[in-house]
DNA sequence: TCTCACACCTTTGAAGTGG
DNA sequence: CCACTTCAAAGGTGTGAGA
């Protein structure tokens, strides 16, 4: 007891700091916090005790909640809350979930108020569930498919070395995140978010012109999701035009001079690899995001190594020439490259006349041409007013959509055939795949049709069709097999990517995982992004992000039972560069052979499966499992050991909010899961499914399609909002997950088929 | 490997101008 | 009023020196 209340105490004073801030923050993005404020108060106020601490009017909790107070208070690393980095700046930091290893630790049990049994922080989170209800709303199926844009350039980025630049004062990506969505329902609201997840537990270093392993990766960063501006708006809205995420910056700077860091400003480490992802949740508000169902689409080619300095020149000139900011450094132009290589040329000359003079006579060709065979490839004039349409076209600085007329300015631009490749490869790759893209801006919406098409001759379209997705998938895990990294050519390593490279659509859709036999496999550090909003969709505010969790090895267990949570625990030996390897270790995806590390990672976590910390595929969100796990789990780094890992594991469910229930009016926990069960038919029966990848086929996309509130009623696992009312049914939640949980080791089927 | 100042560039929005 | 132009400030770039 005295434990918990100097916890809270440090938390108090900890946070009234942080939230202050927080304020600020939110008052120079001129982001109302009242917005968000009120429903996040719902949350933290339902239980008596957060609401008597200052967290009950303290929603905004910037970078650093509780867990801060409470490492900082053990002497470990400060773990991080997730941030939500909201439309129009500010933020919002959603507190996590302590973590009931620590909650054991520093709690008491169930003496809390906050019913951080056994069961761990899910179950006391869903038990703060929000005190408003979600009004079920009329939705049509929609069949959200996402298209790259600038997939050209992003491939041949990718095939020149996948270096990102993130600084201190926060870099913008390029090539640009954007996309472009179809099947949406035109009338309901998304909101679109993207995060950036590390795509392995590998530090990265230049060497001999490569990129090779150089170790483990350091502790991750904490991590937000960029919500785009313009959310929440509607399907039609987003279909009209190319969703771009130009604002969202990248650095390696933890905080400002505030102390915080930019709402826009991911943080990364530098010489680590990651993976961005792009969500569309179904939700009309963004309070509502915790309850709503991610889909979530990775494209393997955006994947990049962040540096704080260029390492390789071909990503340098590549970068020159088609970001408009870099302009002055092109070959062909007024900028300071251009004299540079203007003095180059002089030098060389007057060295090549000095030559004609010493050696008499010499071909007069030589004298003119030398120096372009040096320097000019893209300073010749000649060049570059014969070069195709420039992959510039891509990188239209700012809004998609609506300056997509810009686009044809800088397509039109002196340079933009200045495809001054320093490479051979990159005079191959990169006018050509624009030639054949050749797409005006105005002919955007034709442009991710034609790609489309392409793409659905080899795929069927798999990369949109959640069903034809894990096809899709497992292609794209195949050709990822072969990353760049040590291949700075990697056109061999991708040979089809142009048009295999399909968003990874991970919804909930159970095709995905009838189709890997998704067993064990190391937990990858960042790609728990997914479970992090599956936590919120469980209206389970207090759960940590796992990417945010950095603790030392004392807290093993904690860690351990934190998921995913530790990034040095994560992969669990997965070793990211030789995915071949991956591939075959005992830890990958099996039903995912190829598919990368990384990938089958998220494929796992955004289909709304639940992934233990451990490794392993649960029937339900991880959280509960971290909680079990970490009753039994001693080591952090036992990620192998743990018997959830070893085991194989039926999936159970797909929903990300999904739980597994045997009592079947379970409330509480439902209520934050509002999406499961929907199609449900396995689900109804048992609460869950026969973990038989095929029988997974059945949950398939549409409960996930129906995200939030839809499915609600379709499923006797998964109750309207409306209907967890009382404290009772809560107290009967929590035992029956608390019996499930406690029942797993033994059983791990029971919750499946073990149904009332 | 990182940070910083720098020059160069684009973008943005306010102010000015003319119809 | 509206559309257009001009201009300055803000901000996005890579570079190179220095730590």
């Amino acid at each position: 007891m005295f434990s918990f209340l100097f916890f809270f105490v440090c938390c108090l004073l900890l946070l009234s700091a942080d939230f202050s801030d927080a304020r600020n923050t939110l008052s120079k993005s001129n982001q109302s916090p009242p917005f968000v404020s009120s429903s996040w108060m719902n949350f933290l106020m339902r239980d008596p005790v957060i609401q008597g601490s200052s967290m009950a009017y303290h929603p905004f909790i910037p970078h650093r909640g509780p867990e801060f107070a409470m490492s900082a208070m053990l002497g470990h690393q400060p773990p991080f809350f997730p941030a939500l980095a909201l439309p129009h700046g500010g933020s919002l930091s959603l507190p996590g979930a302590l973590g009931k290893p620590i909650m054991d630790q520093l709690m008491g049990a169930t003496e809390t108020g906050l019913h951080f049994s056994s069961l761990g922080h899910q179950a006391a989170a869903a038990h703060l569930r929000p005190l408003k209800t979600l009004e079920p709303e009329e939705e049509v199926e929609d069949d959200p498919k996402v298209h790259l844009e600038a997939k050209e350039l992003w491939e041949l980025f990718h095939k020149r070395g996948t270096e990102m630049v993130i600084t201190k004062s926060g870099r913008r990506m390029f090539p640009p995140f954007k996309v472009r969505c179809t099947g949406l329902d035109k009338k309901a609201k998304y909101i679109l978010l993207m995060d950036i997840v590390a795509a392995d537990d590998c530090r990265y270093k230049f060497h001999n012109s490569r990129w090779m392993v150089a170790g483990k990766a350091d502790p991750e960063m904490p991590k937000r999701m960029y919500i785009h501006p313009d959310s929440p708006a509607t399907g039609e809205q987003w279909m009209s035009k190319v969703v771009n995420f130009h604002k969202l910056k990248l650095t390696n700077n933890i905080s400002d001079k505030h102390g915080f860091v930019s709402s826009t400003n991911t943080i990364l480490n530098s010489m680590h690899k990651y993976q961005p992802r792009f969500h569309i949740v179904r939700a009309n508000d963004i309070l509502k995001l915790p309850y709503s169902t991610f889909r979530t689409y990775v494209f393997p080619e955006t994947d990049f190594i962040a540096v704080t300095a260029y390492q390789n020149d071909k990503i340098t000139q590549l970068k020159i020439d088609h970001n408009p900011f870099a302009k002055g450094f092109r070959d062909t132009g007024n900028g300071r490259r251009e004299k540079r290589k203007q003095l180059a040329l002089q030098s060389i000359r007057s060295y090549e006349e000095q030559q004609k003079k010493e050696n008499g006579a010499s071909d007069d060709s030589s004298g003119e041409q030398a120096p372009f065979k040096c320097f000019g490839q893209a300073s010749s004039p000649a060049v570059s007013t014969v070069g195709p349409p420039h992959l510039k076209d891509f990188c239209d600085s700012d809004e998609d959509s609506d300056d997509e007329s810009k686009d044809g300015q800088l397509k039109d631009g002196p340079d933009s055939s200045k495809i001054s490749t320093t490479t051979e490869d990159g005079k191959d790759h990169e006018a050509s795949p624009v030639k054949g893209h050749a797409f005006s801006n105005s002919d955007s919406t034709s442009r991710s049709r034609d790609s489309s098409a392409r793409t659905e001759k080899s795929q069927a379209d798999s990369r949109q069709s959640p069903i034809t997705l894990i096809s899709s998938t497992t292609r794209s895990g195949d050709e990822l097999k072969s990353p760049s990294l040590e291949q700075p050519k990697a056109d061999d390593c991708r040979p089809i990517s142009k048009d295999s490279f399909i968003p990874l659509s991970v919804q909930t859709e159970s095709a995905h995982i009838g189709h890997g036999h998704l067993h064990n496999f190391g937990f990858p550090t960042g790609l728990t992004g997914q479970q992090f909003f599956n936590h919120l969709g469980g209206a389970h505010p207090f759960l940590l992000h796992p990417s945010q969790f950095n603790m030392g090895g004392a807290f093993s267990n904690m860690a351990a039972g934190m998921g995913p949570l530790l990034a040095a625990v994560s992969t669990g030996g997965v070793s990211t560069m030789d995915t071949t390897s991956m591939a075959s270790s005992p830890q990958s995806l099996t039903g995912a052979p190829g598919l990368p590390f990384h990938l089958q990672q998220h494929v796992l976590a955004s289909q709304g499966l639940a992934m233990s910390p451990f490794g392993s595929l649960f029937p339900y969100p991880y959280t509960y499992m971290a909680a079990a796990a970490a009753a039994s789990s001693a080591a952090s780094s036992s990620v192998h050991r743990h018997p959830f890992l070893n085991a194989v594991r039926p999936r159970l469910r797909y929903s990300p909010y999904s739980l597994p229930m045997t009592v079947p009016d379970s409330t509480l926990l439902t209520t934050a899961l509002p999406t499961m069960v929907g199609s449900g038919v396995d689900l109804k029966g048992d609460g869950i499914v026969p973990a038989s990848p095929v029988s997974g086929v059945t949950l398939d996309s549409t409960s996930e399609v129906t995200s939030h509130s839809s499915t609600i009623s379709s499923g006797s696992l998964s109750l309207s909002p409306k209907t967890c009312t009382t404290e009772k049914d809560a107290a009967n939640e929590l035992q029956s997950i608390q019996r499930l949980v406690s029942g797993l080791d033994s059983n791990q089927d029971r919750p499946r088929s073990g149904s009332p």
